[in-house]
DNA sequence: CTGGCATGTCAACAAGTGTTGGCCTACACT
DNA sequence: AGTGTAGGCCAACACTTGTTGACATGCCAG
C-alpha cells in the first residue's frame, strides 16, 4: 500500500475540482454551475467528479466549507468594534469567493441555505454573545441583515454607487451602523 | 370585430399565468421555476405561455414589473423619514411575492439583475436626490445595502432572529441607520 | 348554417442535465 | 517479469428543459 507520507497524486485532481466548483458556484450559481463545466475548468472528466464527490449535492458541499474567520476582538476598544468589523468583511470577502458561492447558491438552494443558517448560528452568533450578551441573538441578526446586504449589493448585484465605494469608505459608514447593532442600546430601553 | 370594451377572455388566462409565474419564480428562483411547472400552475398547457409570451425570459421581464411605491416624504418631519422607510419597506414587502420574485431571480440571472439596477437607478436614487442631494448616490446605494440585506435574511435566507423580529422591532433598529445614511453627515466630513 | 379567428391541447423535437458502468493505462509492489 | 490497483476516459442511460408545429374546439359575424 502506499504511504499517506506525500498524499496520492489524486488529491492533486480532487483540490483543482474544488477549486473549479469553488469558481463556477460562485459565478453562476447552483443549477447552472454544471458538473461538466466544473470538470472541463479542473481539465478532466465529469466522471471524476462523480468518484471523488459522489454527487453534486456533495461536492457542493465540500466547496462551500466556510469560516468566516471572525477575529479576536477582546483586545480592540469597545467604541472601534463596528469599523473593525466592517474592516475585516471586506477583507475577508475580496479574498476568497467561497462565500460569494454560498450567498449565489443559498439564494435558490435549500442545502446551501442551510449551510448559511449554521454559519450564522456556529460562528456569528457566538462571536457576538462574547460581546454583547444582552439581546444577543438579535443583534447577531441584525449584524448579518447589514453585511449581507453588503456582499449582497456590491459583489452579486453590484450596484454601482456601492461597488464604487471604496474600504475606507465602506468602513466609515458601516462601521457606526454595526457599532450600535452590537452596543447600542436596546430600541425603547434607553438607559435611564 | 370584437370590441374591446371588456377585456377579451384570454386576458383572464393570461392574468392567471402572469400570477403563478409571480408565485414560482418568488419561491423557486429562474432557472428551476419551469414553465411546465408555472403551466400547471395556472391550471393550463405550456405551449399557452409561449403564445402569449414568447420565451421565458420575456416572461419574467413581465412578471418582474414592479413599482417600489416609495412614499412621498414631503410631509414627514426630516427626523422621521429613516422610521418612514423601514416601516414601508416591511410593509410593501409583505404583501407582493414581485420584489421576491425579482430578488432570487436577481442573483442567478443577469436580465433580473439589470432590472434590478434599474428599479434602483429609477426609483430609489431620484427619491433620495429629493431627500439628500449632498451624496445622493451614495447614500441611495447605503440605503440599498440595508434594505436588500433586511430582505435577503427575512424573506430569502430565513435566518430565525431576523425572521422573529416584528415589525416595530424593524423600525426601531433599522429606522436610526436609514436615517443616518440618508440625512447622517458624511463621514471625516463632521460640521464644523 | 358556414366560415374564420381566437383559444386551447397534444405530441414531439433538440439540447442539456446528473449519473453510471465498462474499459484503458500506468505505476508500485512482489 | 508479472500483476493488482488507483487514476482516468468514453459512451451511454434516463430524464428534464424550453420550444414548436399540427390539430382540435368554441364563439361570433355574415
Amino acid at each position: 500500500m502506499a504511504s499517506t507520507i506525500k498524499g496520492r497524486r489524486s488529491d492533486a485532481t480532487k483540490e483543482a475540482i474544488l477549486a473549479a466548483a469553488r469558481e463556477l458556484f460562485a459565478s453562476d450559481g447552483y443549477e447552472r454551475a454544471t458538473i461538466r463545466a466544473i470538470a472541463a475548468s479542473a481539465g478532466i472528466d465529469p466522471a471524476m467528479v462523480m468518484r471523488y464527490f459522489e454527487n453534486k449535492e456533495k461536492l457542493f458541499a465540500a466547496a462551500a466549507e466556510f469560516d468566516l474567520r471572525i477575529p479576536d476582538l477582546a483586545g480592540t476598544p469597545r467604541e472601534q468594534i463596528g469599523a473593525r468589523i466592517a474592516g475585516h468583511v471586506i477583507d475577508r470577502w475580496d479574498g476568497d469567493e467561497t462565500l460569494m458561492a454560498l450567498l449565489r447558491a443559498a439564494v435558490t438552494h435549500q442545502a446551501a441555505a442551510d449551510r448559511m443558517r449554521e454559519i450564522f448560528a456556529t460562528q456569528l452568533r457566538p462571536a457576538v454573545l462574547a460581546i454583547a450578551p444582552d439581546e444577543a441573538v438579535t443583534r447577531a441578526g441584525l449584524v448579518a441583515t447589514q453585511v449581507l446586504g453588503l456582499a449582497l449589493t456590491r459583489y452579486v448585484l453590484r450596484l454601482p454607487p456601492v461597488t464604487a465605494m471604496d474600504r475606507d469608505a465602506v468602513v466609515a459608514w458601516l462601521g457606526p451602523t454595526l457599532q450600535n447593532y452590537l452596543t447600542g442600546p436596546r430600541p425603547g430601553h434607553e438607559a435611564p
